[in-house]
DNA sequence: CTTGTTCTTGACCTGCAGGTCAAGAACAGG
DNA sequence: CCTGTTCTTGACCTGCAGGTCAAGAACAAG
């Protein structure tokens, strides 16, 4: 069975389901119609069923690839020595962009999910905490190192202080999708930085 | 023209037009569809499109309300004489729901519109950006009276701190709508407060 | 009570979202 | 090269979103 009999596929469903998950990232789920991830995926529609079995399963493997995108990125944080307020800026300048330069726009994929399904699509809101979870940890994490080395105030609880950057990261990834210049993005960063 | 000629209307628009922001706020703006518009305004769909011209129309009527109560909301936060950081407190709460006790769990209309049309429709956009830039500035007032009051913190830029309190909103209304409890929201606002 | 105007309603229309399927193509095994 | 299996495709189907409209009702003016 490990190389199934049958004729092969054509395409890579990995492939396939990354560029899905950049088109629900850039549109929305419900602003995206099966005929236009066909396209995108350079498949016909029977196939993009026959493979997926429709747009919300679909939709459900590109979100998770978004997920194991983004916590494969927070072990990068846990890296390196620098000091922790600058690693954290770092990391929050990513999440809005990957190039440092240009704003992307696009938010966040899980939380324009949430927003947008997560009222009544509790596997979707699951998710999406789950990785909320995890990147809480990874703030907890960084922020008590921070404590042990005298780069964060330890008069507040390290947990609490995760709690906050975890907002401050979900404010800053609605926003960028409303402001025209990265002048407010930056300055919230920065001021969150500068409180810690 | 103080009376209109004609078959008066059956219906008051405005009451109208807040039932609607309600269910926008409720559902979303994809999710909505004029005959559930139609069900809920008691009117028939007609009527609806006579009345308003469309979903879209009629949408942007509804936005506006919101805006509105939300603006008139904001002068309530500038009165009153107890400490600055008392009344932060009490508005980012009542951000998350009128009632104290329960979650409201449908966060905010003009932010959830953003981010389901934010990035196509730049009317909508423009609306919530001035939203948010009004209650930046009431952030703003806030803050630097608390810091002549010694309320809070000198040491950091009035506006650099609304700058955060209004991310910190955002992120608030967001994260309300995944959260199972208030425990991680009160430990953010709490935090934030603290860090002031 | 006639006329002109505006409101009300539900039947009706168009287009597309979301999905199914039959016909055939591309394999592996025998 | 025949068979069973899986993939590919586009034609096709159903339902509903979004909107239009004709017929009639409720007014004010004259």
């Amino acid at each position: 069975m490990l190389v199934p009999m049958g004729r092969p596929k054509e395409f890579d469903p990995e492939r396939a389901v990354a560029e899905a998950m950049e088109v629900f990232w850039t549109q929305g789920y419900g602003a995206t119609s099966p005929q236009q991830l066909a396209d995108r995926l350079r498949i016909g529609k029977g196939s993009l069923y026959n493979a997926f079995g429709g747009k919300r399963q679909l939709f459900d493997l590109a979100l998770r690839h978004y997920l194991d995108l983004r916590v494969e990125g927070l072990a990068h944080w846990l890296e390196g020595t620098a000091p922790v307020k600058d690693r954290l800026r770092e990391a929050l300048l990513f999440l809005l962009s990957s190039d440092p330069d240009t704003l992307d726009r696009r938010g966040c994929l899980a939380i324009n999910s949430a927003v947008e399904l997560g009222r009544l699509d509790e596997a979707v809101a699951t998710q999406v905490r789950g990785l909320f979870d995890r990147v809480e940890g990874v703030f907890a994490s960084l922020v008590a190192r921070g404590q042990r080395e005298g780069d964060i105030r330890g008069d507040v609880d390290a947990k609490a202080l995760a709690s906050v950057l975890l907002n401050t990261a979900t404010g800053l990834l609605v926003l960028s999708r409303l402001e025209p210049g990265p002048d407010r993005l930056t300055r919230v960063v920065d001021t969150t930085l500068a409180l810690l």
